[in-house]
DNA sequence: CGCAGTATTGCAATAATTTGCAATAAGAGG
DNA sequence: CCTCTTATTGCAAATTATTGCAATACTGCG
């Protein structure tokens, strides 16, 4: 089995800065890393983890699944629970994105960082909490479907 | 194997009203799901699908993993993801409450219903979006933990 | 209270996820 | 560039989660 090489055509603009970021808190860059960030940014969407064991090449499942463990815990990857069953994103620190989703229709709509830039400071006035900017999942009845009478 | 009765001897409470919510949807009240209520309920925490496993009695798996998907779709359980991990906890509608948790001392605040209602009247405002008042986790740093500076 | 209809359960087979451990390779330092 | 150290990987076994299907038991109705 060919083994797999460090930076071979990847996609995962490196503007990112994920190299560092695991480089500085002293964890390994290695392709089995850049593969899952590769898949979830060529793909641009949510995946499980089942998912992503399907696209992975040459790649244990194993690994898979403690590499997302890991990507998690270093803040690279968010988990996101949608309907009971767990996904995973991308984390961009410099974009931070919430959304609302409707139970009826299922259309999500993003959050202005606006709205959630002043619920973020209330917390902080409030609790003096620094809540981490990363992606919230609100469910609820959007305008459309009959938000006011819900 | 003795089969499972209904309503013997359960602690939970029926001011909730979870029967009278199960049957004006058509759905059925089972010993099975009785019982996963129960357990949550005299815990008074958020477990795991594996740890209800684990607790229940006279009950095969299958049966409460589809009964957590089903509980959490009809709204008598909210799922929340903790550190990459499903946890389950009772939904009461009408006692909604949303946490903070320190990523640093593992604390958790719980923020007041005045807070939260601000935002969720910002949401309607703006989005015309009728958020369901569920179970939100936010991370972040604590006060104590310093975050204000972090 | 008993019966019929149908959602729900248990069981067994399958698939997905986790774990231990030996082998490998990223990164630091010569 | 080579060597060393140790995090990370792959493999295989163990555990956990899901699915199909026949059997069971909630509920509504007579």
């Amino acid at each position: 089995m060919p083994r797999l090489e460090l930076n071979k055509s990847l996609h995962v603009p490196e503007t990112w800065g994920y190299q560092q970021r695991l480089r500085r808190a002293g964890h390994r860059i290695t392709p089995q890393r850049e593969q899952i960030l590769e898949l979830l940014h060529c793909s641009g969407k949510r995946q499980s983890a089942t998912e992503l064991c399907a696209q992975t090449r040459g790649m244990n499942p194993a690994t898979v699944y403690r590499n997302l463990a890991f990507l998690v815990q270093v803040k690279l990857l968010n988990a996101i629970e949608i309907e009971g069953e767990l996904f995973y994103e991308l984390n961009n620190p410099n974009a931070p994105h919430h959304h609302l989703i409707c139970r009826r229709c299922g259309r999500e709509q993003e959050i202005s960082a606006h709205v959630a830039a002043g619920f973020l400071a209330e917390l902080q006035r409030t609790y003096g909490f620094q809540a981490e900017p990363n992606h919230w999942v609100i469910y609820g009845v959007c305008e459309a479907c009959g938000g006011q009478s819900a």
